[in-house]
DNA sequence: CCTGTTGGTCAACGCTTGTTGGCCAACGTA
DNA sequence: TACGTTGGCCAACAAGCGTTGACCAACAGG
């Protein structure tokens, strides 16, 4: 759509002197994509957080539209599942989850924005696709169902955050890290390596 | 807010001349919040699918946020878990659930909305607390652990409502009824009655 | 036949939104 | 010093939003 292409998968861009700006206003964005979901957050909003005028986000980024996919460009970074006994998968699984989702909005601006917005959803079908799904495809005794085991997982854990994270439940929110594992890593277990349910 | 009060608590209204143009709005409403979400959902459009004038959505409801609240009035109508043997809590739990995620799109709008509006997610938060919650506290061993229990489970049947109706994952929209019964029951039956995780 | 109530339309209001183009200051060469 | 490029602000645009009030048609009761 725009001249100036905003798409990450620019080689190498010789660093300009309003690099800082444009992270502020990326990092403005997150935060604001993640608190307030797409619609909500306007840009003026996110150009007042990053002390910017507005049209300065129009220049960088094109349209909101392309802020939105600059801001959440999820990379999960899987771990390498072949080298982890097949009896942790689950409780690896869920301990990167929380890594991931305690470090950064990102995850939650994604989530949010996932559920209003139909590139968000699309977004979040290919992550789950490219990611998750090839994790489910390696460990599970049946290929066939690999699919479907994958989106089980994908339910539990999304599930989780969604009530810990977006609709903060207080039970959800006030569990610990160790009681999350203990709990979810089984149910991801048996998703991923029962040979039935 | 508004003196008309549209609150289903009203004892015995007398049947007025408008109550299908009322009923009508009321579906294309819950139809637009479910589709689009609160923000996108806008009275107009609603107005429209309703072949109404967007002003008489004002006068029958007061405001926007009066019409989503006459919207969302869910009744999880939970069965009576006293008569269920306990063995037997995960399935009926998770068949309960799938028969109202099915039947009407009350709770996809209650969903979508939670994570937009605020609003939404308090109404979210009080659903879970009146209704689901008693139901852990009545079948599981621990009673201080009721709480994160139906959080757990929450967690478990937003997810898959998430990602099977909202974000439309696939794999998730194609498993069958009995699937997803094989899988989950188990799942919420050690959340609900496990003596330890 | 008049008259008050109800169901409904129409046109406009004030506001916020994404987006655009013009203008200005600072900098980097030549 | 002159000048093109870059970073930035300002003011405005058109469109869409929720909301309002004036106005009309049909009906009911006296």
């Amino acid at each position: 759509m725009t001249e100036r292409a905003p798409t990450p998968a620019e080689p190498e861009a010789p660093p300009r002197r309003s690099d800082a700006t444009r992270a502020g206003i990326l990092a403005a964005a997150r935060e604001r994509f993640a608190a307030d979901g797409y619609e909500r957050a306007t840009i003026r909003a996110i150009a007042k957080d990053a002390e910017i005028d507005p049209s300065m986000v129009m220049r960088y980024y094109g349209s909101k539209e392309g802020l939105f996919a600059a801001a959440t460009s999820a990379d999960l970074r899987m771990p390498d599942f072949t080298r982890v006994p097949r009896e942790e998968v689950g409780q690896v699984l869920v301990g990167h989850f929380l890594d991931l989702w305690e470090d950064a909005g990102v995850l939650t601006a994604l989530l949010r924005v996932g559920i209003t917005n139909q590139a968000g959803a699309e977004r979040m079908r290919k992550i789950f696709a490219e990611q998750l799904l090839p994790v489910a495809r390696e460990v599970c005794p049946d290929p066939d169902a690999a699919p479907a085991r994958a989106a089980l997982c994908a339910a539990q854990l999304l599930g989780l955050a969604l009530t810990r994270y977006v609709l903060r439940f207080p039970p959800s929110a006030a569990l610990t890290r160790e009681e999350i594992t203990a709990w979810l890593a089984p149910t991801l277990q048996r998703y991923l390596t029962a040979e039935r349910p």
